[in-house]
DNA sequence: CCATTCATAGCCT
DNA sequence: AGGCTATGAATGG
């Protein structure tokens, strides 16, 4: 089942499954607000209020990773404190992998922003982001005040 | 400093 | 199995 949830920074989209984990999240438009109607409470739209409230809560149900490495990636990105950031290449030595196969792996990330996907950034630059580079750009600018 | 090239490797579908 | 990079380092202008 989708719901929507309304950011300060644009909407958001996701997919609870009937376990209640939630499987997918997608953020939409930065800036392009959503049907308010759709909206409903949940595990997720309390957490997504915390995190935008600068106090996050313990994480929300969510579907399990579906191969080891994205479980130790998942935990890796958790293990990113808020402001911080880290490179594709330092991640992906940590990881014992190769800085674009990670890169693979960031992009397949179906859990943005609740795995914090956007502390990654290039050696040079921002890096890229599945749901669009402003997302990317307003997320850490929000951090970073944080 | 910017553009281009290329080595590299493993993750995802 | 095969492609396909959300890289990075090196190079050259």
């Amino acid at each position: 089942m989708q719901y929507f949830y309304q950011s300060p920074l644009g909407g958001i989209s996701y997919e609870l499954l009937d376990n209640g984990q939630c499987s997918h999240l997608t953020l939409i438009e930065p800036n392009q607000p959503v049907k308010p109607e759709a909206q409903t409470e949940t595990p997720v739209s309390k957490w997504l209020d915390s995190y935008f409230n600068g106090r996050i809560l313990a994480l929300p149900a969510l579907e399990k990773p579906h191969t080891a490495f994205q479980k130790k990636l998942r935990q890796a990105l958790l293990d990113i404190p808020i402001g911080e950031r880290r490179t594709y290449g330092e991640l992906s030595r940590q990881l014992g992998t190769a800085p674009r196969a990670l890169g693979q792996a960031l992009a397949a990330n179906p859990l943005p922003i609740l795995i914090p996907c956007h502390r990654v950034v290039a050696a040079s630059g921002i890096g890229g982001f599945s749901c669009g580079i402003e997302w990317k750009k307003s997320l850490l600018k929000f951090e970073h005040g944080c």
